[in-house]
DNA sequence: GACAAGGTCTCTGTATACATTCGTGCGAAA
DNA sequence: TTTCGCACGAATGTATACAGAGACCTTGTC
């Protein structure tokens, strides 16, 4: 593996965790010596990750790390409902009944679960990343799972801002069964309607969480760490 | 401006404009030497490239020209219709009415001028490229903006391999302007189903023009030039 | 005391040298 | 004759040195 993609995937974790908080200034020389490589393959990972929108350079000032805000949040969720609700119906057009009536399973099985205490939040997780990648196949479009990449992405850093509600967990995963059933089905309509809720539901879920950051709009741009 | 700028555009350009085919080596000794700049730019510049998908970085082989099938045509316009129509929806929700109202009567006045014999193109590419800019503004969306920035690169591409038919032009001039109208009237239902016939017609225009590349399918990695 | 101008300093942008890895071609053996 | 293996070469990946540009601080003047 290059060092250039060590690099890039460290300081794409680190910003998606909320490690890195947005105005942090990611200057060359200090990202080479934290990784014990020199400023190229920094270089790099800094360009990859400015093309993600994770980070964004100043002009003089080097790159730094993005600022995400509540209208952030609106504009990510407007996009995610274009590019969901069209996979959604492409996956139902095209699907392979067979995968998605097994995800629809396995989600009902984690729905189950997630009502005892113990909540298996990795499970769930992991299961809504393999149905991410299920209707990336099933889409077919490679355009398409190149623009959903780079939202998830936004997404994930979004979502790592606040806990998700243990309820809220629970209705998203019935709401996921929901759409794999659809899809599973073949149903165009009611996978992109499907979709359409799980996204005004996911979107309020996140809206009404109590965030801790986004208040304090972080370090304008001096050095915040 | 910086040496891996100029470059960026230029090979980006030479892509999009067909001056470098499908399946083209582009190695990091030769392009410097092109332009005259060193490895480290070029290697930027390319790193771009690849990030926008005009180009594959093919291991051991260096970065390779990205090819374009119909197959790509199609999952381009799936992408596109759901990109299109939401910024239709959210233009007309968000819009400045004068600047539609300005675009919708610029572009009627275009479509008079392309009835003639003396097909002004330039013309009515430049208004098309205008409006585009005005639905990114008025959609207020960055995420939609760079997504559809993506994606316009890779039409751009698709778009110069066949000469679009005059008739075709007048009418895509039409449904513009429809377009744009139904922006102004701040209608998002009717901006979107306009939107909806604009690329249902400019999709069987561009399949249904004769092409010349894609049948020969370019030569497949072996130095192509 | 505040604002502007100049200097310094640190950082990016570029060039180049070196190492490592992958492709390719030739030869030998089965 | 075909296939496997080794060696050579070229291109990428990385390191480092140098130059230029911008930011910040200091000083002087109003």
């Amino acid at each position: 593996m290059r060092a250039s993609d060590r690099a890039y995937e460290a300081l794409r974790e680190d910003i998606v965790e909320w490690r890195l908080l947005p105005g942090q200034v990611l200057g060359e020389v200090e990202q080479s010596e934290r990784f014990g490589i020199s400023r190229t393959p920094i270089r790099e990972a800094l360009s990859r990750l400015t093309a993600d929108g994770l980070a964004e350079a100043h002009r003089g000032r080097g790159v730094v790390v993005s600022q995400v805000s509540l209208e952030d949040v609106r504009a990510l969720f407007e996009l995610r409902e274009a590019l969901d609700c069209r996979a959604a119906r492409l996956a139902a057009r095209r699907r392979d009944p067979v995968t998605f009536q097994d995800l629809a399973t396995e989600l009902e099985a984690v729905l189950h679960q997630l009502h005892g205490p113990g909540t298996d939040r990795t499970g769930y997780y992991e299961l809504v990343e393999r149905m991410d990648r299920a209707i990336d196949e099933a889409t077919a479009n490679p355009y398409l799972t190149a623009a959903q990449r780079s939202l998830r992405l936004h997404l994930a850093r979004v979502r790592k801002l606040s806990r998700t509600n243990p309820d809220r967990l629970a209705r998203a995963a019935a709401e996921h069964a929901q759409i794999a059933r659809a899809i599973a089905e073949g149903s165009e309509e009611l996978a992109e309607a499907a979709t359409r809720v799980h996204l005004a539901n996911s979107l309020q879920a996140v809206l009404t969480t109590p965030v801790r950051e986004w208040v304090q709009p972080a370090p304008p741009l001096e050095a915040a760490g």
